[in-house]
DNA sequence: GCCAATTCATGCATATCCGTATAACAGATC
DNA sequence: GATCTGTTATACGGATATGCATGAATTGGC
């Protein structure tokens, strides 16, 4: 091993990543938790040491330079493997008290996942929660989260996945929309119901053909990609729509409107095959998994 | 990018690669140009905040952990990724002055390289060289050196190489030595005499074969790896060797025994593609190119 | 055209980290 | 078994980097 190859100030480098990436010295610094002079001045010391100019200063703003683009590519590198570093280290770590990020989607986030966590304080009051809620799927790849809560079975390889189990999701709306439009029962009641949905309503069309309910994408006639809010306009008595009957079990103004109908979605929990041996993390995945089943 | 996870001392990092590789703390220190206990707090700081054990300290020596093997591959990613960072940013620098490093077989580096370096004071005074003598193929993708002189194509992709030209070899041996042994002339002659080489015997036994010389491994009385020793055994009278034109010609008391044999080797100019960018290195490369000729 | 909001650069006090010197200790060697 | 070499761990003074405050400059909006 050339030492002297690799004897400039780490710490500089991670600076000029950050930098590159976020566009700005003042971004940076917030990304990195220290301070615009202080990234200014590691840049513009790697910068000297290197004898390159990374950044143009045009403006208030930087732009990269060729050669800052050139080396870039390795500092990213160097950044990746930084990451991965960081993730087999807490993943060998094995104090149970700390940080865990779980990613779920916001119906999850909302409903199913508190009483979850209640019961994690009540085991391990040590550890501290961040929940990401989005219904993007998360990239567990660039750690963003240590679990994901998933209901497609994640193809990434280096992702350990369980089923934690199943779950089912009804159509629901409030006895007050369903006595005005008259409890649908037949084809032609459906079809001149409204309904709420979420992004997708291509989907969700298919979905509920696929079930008997001859619905078109005219019956959606509202819809939000936040579940919460979706699910709120349901309650508020605009339409109907789908919810797990976990979740609306909790509510007592909706009423299930077809009970025969059941629509099962799975449950998964992903992690990192690396985070999956620290014993803080697995002990949230083997509780979520063992609540969620 | 989630900056959270890179957001540890990089250089922490760095002084728990060096400890790994060198295998203590002190060797780490000397390696990296620090002192051993700024090696040891930063790699007992990384500890801390990782909360893991990285080395087991048993007795004066510092062993690594389980985990810490584990986490090591990620730190040598990084290593990795630096060590092209900084290849490519020397690569990028338009600086003229610095350094090169320069590798070669000990008998350029003693003949041919020290009237070429005289050359390149005079082009350019700001570059300092460093020259490697070696016989052994330095590997180049390791940094170790900036130009590497070669006898053979090198075979490593991301290396540019370039035929400088042809040198080459003639057998030389004092007057003092071919007038006691008498000049020889006849296959006979030539088995009887004394031969001086070099590490690889059976290759120098074959390559004369291959010239119509007849000798066998016990020809080869006397020899060193070390080229400039065995040079200066043919000096002493000891045998024939090899020697290349240009570097025998300096030398008043040897004569070329063969004057119709002539080992043609080629010269070889490698020098990284990320480094071949480079103002100052290129200069270097150029001249040697062209003094090589 | 002016104002507001960001951005990068610069002084200065302070906190942090580093290097020197030294101690404590384990193996190797004679 | 004593000595010597090479290792890690521990004080302490000093160099270095960091953060805060401020200034200068540019962009975008009204």
């Amino acid at each position: 091993m050339n030492w002297q190859a690799i004897n400039f100030d780490w710490n500089q480098a991670r600076a000029f990543l950050a930098t590159a990436q976020e566009g700005s010295l003042s971004a940076a610094s917030r990304a990195l938790g220290l301070t615009q002079p202080t990234i200014g001045r590691q840049v513009a010391a790697l910068e000297d040491t290197l004898g390159v100019a990374l950044f143009d200063r045009v403006g208030r703003s930087l732009i990269l330079t060729e050669a800052g683009r050139d080396v870039l590519t390795h500092v990213q590198a160097m950044g990746d493997a930084a990451a991965r570093f960081s993730m087999a280290a807490t993943g060998q770590s094995d104090q149970i008290d700390g940080h865990v990020a779980i990613t779920a989607t916001d119906i999850m986030s909302a409903y199913h996942l508190p009483p979850i966590l209640k019961r994690l304080r009540d085991i391990a009051p040590g550890i501290e929660v961040t929940v990401v809620s989005s219904n993007s799927i998360q990239n567990l790849m660039r750690r963003e989260a240590d679990i994901a809560i998933r209901h497609t079975r994640p193809t990434e390889p280096d992702l350990i996945a369980k089923l934690a189990g199943e779950m089912t999701g009804h159509l629901y709306a409030t006895r007050d929309y369903l006595d005005r439009v008259g409890w649908p029962k037949t084809a032609d009641d459906i079809a001149r119901c409204d309904f709420v949905g979420f992004d997708d309503h291509d989907r969700m069309v298919a979905l509920l053909n696929a079930h008997g309910m001859p619905i078109t994408r005219k019956n959606i006639r509202y819809a939000s990609a936040d579940g919460v809010a979706a699910w709120a306009m349901i309650r508020q008595g605009l339409g109907i729509g789908p919810m797990s009957r976990a979740a609306a079990d909790l509510v007592p103004e909706v009423e299930m409107v077809f009970p025969d109908l059941a629509i099962p979605f799975p449950v998964w929990l992903v992690a990192h095959r690396e985070l999956h041996t620290s014993k803080r993390i697995r002990l949230v995945f083997d509780l979520l998994a063992e609540s969620l089943a």
